[in-house]
RNA sequence: GCCGCCAUAGCUCAGCGGUAGAGCAACGGUUUUGUAAACCGUAGGUCGUGGGUUCGAUUCCCACCGGCGGCUCCA
């Protein structure tokens, strides 16, 4: 007698169990004809699903009741999409063996080993999507059967696929999968009902439920049948590994989408070309904002003038804002010491990140002469002195240095690196002179370049490279003074993200994992730092996730991460509570107690870096950047030669005042230089022709105004476009003519 | 780093076993123009680099460099 709870809070009531399906017959024909699936308790089901029981049910269709694409619909037609396209690899190459294939947010992939004589080209893609347009106009009706673990288990076990076979033990014995894997596959082992009491297995057919019918080991659910699918393509293809793992088996993932109706789809496709036009790397390249060349280095970015301007224009801004936080502004080198690096446990600990040593020429000699090997080399750079060692063997409990890189002074090499990160310059600074606690917080702030040994295959434009400088800061401070700097250094993103309207951003909180013991610092100070962390992020109204496991070894830490436009998700800023690093230095500050406390240290980027920060700011402006920012601020268009002297006067009044001004003094008409201006996305186009010059005025043009503004004295735009860049926006020109 | 794909003028792209073509940009000229591309002309490329196959390679093959999409990694 199970009593159904709908959607709108109505129960009804069955004599016997009833499916889904029926239920949606028994609301309306249109809701079941409508119907994909169902929810049951929440949980995304077949429609076929048989209700014995008292529950809610939600019937998934299509559309949401505000006639927008239902994300649950979606997931439905993307996971069957996803057993359709595999259908038709497979009939394309039969040898293909699948591993796995969910749906995503914006479609689906399906993981597949393909043989080696027969890979998957992109120009299969055609003959995929025709045969999987075939099925959907087949019509055949999605199948759920569900067998006991023992049984499923064997039926795979028959058909011979290690990847099912995997797959479906992680599903009914996930402790033992691993280990009795290589006996499932080869028969020696089976699996009982007594490993798993209870565990089912479920197949989908794609079709009648008959030897011979496509179908695959499938948790589902599905839509009802294949017609449902209203268009798909195959989108691209790429590498992956089993579980992975790179030692493991290379699979070819191959991407596709699917949506309930053709439009859909195009209006996605059209969505991706739109990102596309919006992609850092091609604005960047219209707008001569940056320039990566192969002759200076991969990962390595070339700021041109223009976005020179917009990376210094940010600049002034943090800088204007950390004065009014009390920062102080440092400069250090670009390389330090290996001795640096191996006493703040960067090197080498961390040297697979980064550029190898710097060595002197002589010492190479040296070693050369003596027939080092390069491993041995390597031992000697590694490697530290007994002094060193000791010092700091005494000082932290925490890290210390492995006996077998202690070696004798005479053996060690030393080195220079290019800088991995600033904290040890900024640690040296701090050191380097006495400190009361009446003086704490010290707040040292640089524009730091760091340099990255990233893998080539994950460079990305500005996003992702070897060199980047860093909007860094190192707050040391006593252990009360933590929770006020981490709010702190909160308000300032919030202040520089309000002002360049990103509002697209989330917030990821690093906590301790519980059941590691690889934390440094005491229990008392974590606990007070996670709070201070969890307190400030709430504080800054945010949506924000606690991430146990990912606080680093030293401290916990606030992430914030932004999406690209092809919505990739990049980190940008990062406020950090380094416990260790102060021990590592040995830094101290005297106490009212007259004694030497130990700081703590906090690492901050609000950014992130200077690139990634600017990269996703154009792509957050599709390189219409606000006045303040824009490399071109305006152009004056005179409409001919006529105009030329009064189009001098007003280009200089605007340079006088500050303005980053260009006239276009070409030949042509004054449509073109509109075209033109535009093009290059400059804020304002200031249009002077005779009867301007006749009345001291301009003609406005904004960028993004179809038509003209009208006109103003020349001397009331100088002063208004000065306003709107001096408050950055808040007081713009164009407000005054409405 | 791994897998797949791509590489032609400053940019966007066409071409193809017989030593290259368009549009835009650039430059010169005509036009002197009032709000999103005036007209005419000129110049510009050892077709990413190095090998190989071939009578002949930008085109086919291999390697490398670089880019793109993923995977892995990311203090």
């Amino acid at each position: 007698m199970p009593r159904i709870t709908l959607p709108d809070g109505s129960i009804k009531e069955f004599a016997s169990p009833i499916t889904a399906r029926q239920v949606a017959e028994a609301i309306g024909p249109r809701l079941a004809q409508a119907a994909l699936g169902c929810k049951i308790d929440g949980e995304l089901r077949d429609l076929s699903t048989l209700i014995d029981r008292d529950c809610s049910l939600a019937i998934v269709t299509e559309k949401t009741r505000d006639k927008q694409a239902d994300p649950d619909a979606l997931m439905l037609i993307r996971h069957s999409a996803a057993h359709i396209m595999a259908e038709a690899i497979q009939r394309i190459v039969p040898e293909a063996q699948l591993v796995y294939g969910p749906p995503l947010a914006t479609g689906f992939y399906y993981d597949i080993k393909f043989p080696d004589n027969r890979p998957l080209k992109e120009g299969d893609f055609a003959a995929v999507e025709a045969e999987m347009k075939k099925i959907i106009a087949e019509d055949r009706p999605f199948t759920r059967v569900d067998s006991s673990a023992p049984e499923g288990m064997s039926r795979l076990q028959g058909e011979g696929s290690k990847y099912k076979i995997d797959n479906a033990a992680r599903a009914v014995i996930p402790k033992r999968a691993a280990e009795l894997l290589n006996g499932l596959v080869s028969g020696h082992v089976a699996v009982t009902e007594s490993d798993c009491p209870g565990a089912k297995l479920s197949f989908y057919y794609t079709g009648e439920p008959m030897p011979g019918v496509w179908n695959d080991l499938c948790r589902g659910p599905h839509v009802p049948s294949t017609g449902r699918i209203g268009a798909v393509k195959v989108m691209s293809l790429a590498s992956s590994y089993w579980h992975g793992d790179e030692n493991s088996d290379r699979l070819t993932r191959v991407y596709g989408t699917a949506f309930a109706t053709q439009a859909e789809l195009d209006a996605y496709l059209n969505q991706l070309d739109e990102a596309k036009k919006r992609d850092h790397r091609v604005i960047g390249k219209q707008l001569r904002l940056f320039h990566i060349d192969e002759m200076v280095g991969q990962g390595l970015v070339l700021w041109t003038p223009n976005g020179s301007i917009v990376r210094k224009e940010l600049q002034n801004f943090i800088g204007s804002e950390l004065k009014k936080q009390g920062y102080t502004e440092v400069f250090t080198p670009h390389i330090g010491s290996l001795d640096l690096y191996k006493t703040s446990g960067h090197f080498p600990y961390y040297k697979e990140s980064q550029f190898p040593p710097i060595v002197e020429r002589d010492a190479l000699d040296r070693l050369a002469d003596e027939g080092c090997s390069c491993a041995e080399v390597m031992r000697r750079v590694e490697g530290v002195s007994a002094h060193l060692a000791s010092g700091i063997n005494e000082r932290t409990k925490a890290q210390t240095i492995a006996p077998d890189r202690v070696i004798p002074d005479e053996q060690l090499v030393s080195g220079f690196m290019l800088k991995p990160m600033n904290c040890p310059h900024h640690a040296r600074i701090f050191a380097s002179a006495p400190h009361s606690y009446r003086d704490m917080p010290v707040r040292l702030a640089e524009f730091g370049t760091v340099y990255r040994w990233e893998q080539s295959g994950e460079l990305n434009g500005m996003t992702r490279v070897r060199g980047f400088t860093q909007d860094d800061a190192h707050l040391f401070c006593t252990e009360e003074q933590v929770p006020a700097e981490i709010q702190g250094c909160l308000e300032l993103v919030k202040v520089i993200f309000k002002v360049l309207g990103m509002k697209d951003y989330r917030v990821r909180v690093g906590m301790r994992d519980p059941d590691s013991g690889k934390y440094t610092g005491t229990k008392e100070s974590w606990d007070k730092a996670e709070a201070a962390c969890l307190a400030a992020a709430e504080s800054l109204g945010v949506p924000f996730s606690k991430e146990p496991g990912e606080a680093a070894f030293y401290g916990p830490k606030i992430d914030f991460v932004v999406k690209d436009v092809i919505g990739r998700e990049w980190q940008l800023g990062t406020v950090q509570v380094d416990y260790n690093m102060a021990i590592r230095f040995d830094l101290s500050y005297i106490g009212p107690d007259n004694k030497p406390h130990r700081p703590v240290v906090i690492h901050r980027a609000p950014f992130g870096s200077m690139e990634r920060f600017c990269g996703v700011l154009i792509e957050h402006f599709a390189g219409a950047f606000p006045t303040w920012l824009a490399p071109e601020q305006v152009r004056v268009l005179p409409i001919s030669e006529k105009t030329a002297d009064y189009a001098r006067q007003v280009e200089q009044a605007l340079r006088a005042a500050g303005v980053r001004v260009t006239l276009d003094e070409t030949n042509e008409r004054i449509q073109a230089k509109i075209k033109d201006a535009a093009d290059w996305k400059v804020p304002y186009m200031v249009v002077v022709g005779p009867r301007d010059a006749e009345a001291s005025q301009v003609s406005l043009r904004a960028r993004g105004h179809m038509k003209d503004l009208g006109t103003m004295s020349l001397t009331g735009f100088v002063e208004a476009i000065k306003d709107e860049i001096a408050t950055r926006g808040a007081n713009t020109v164009v407000s005054r003519f409405v």
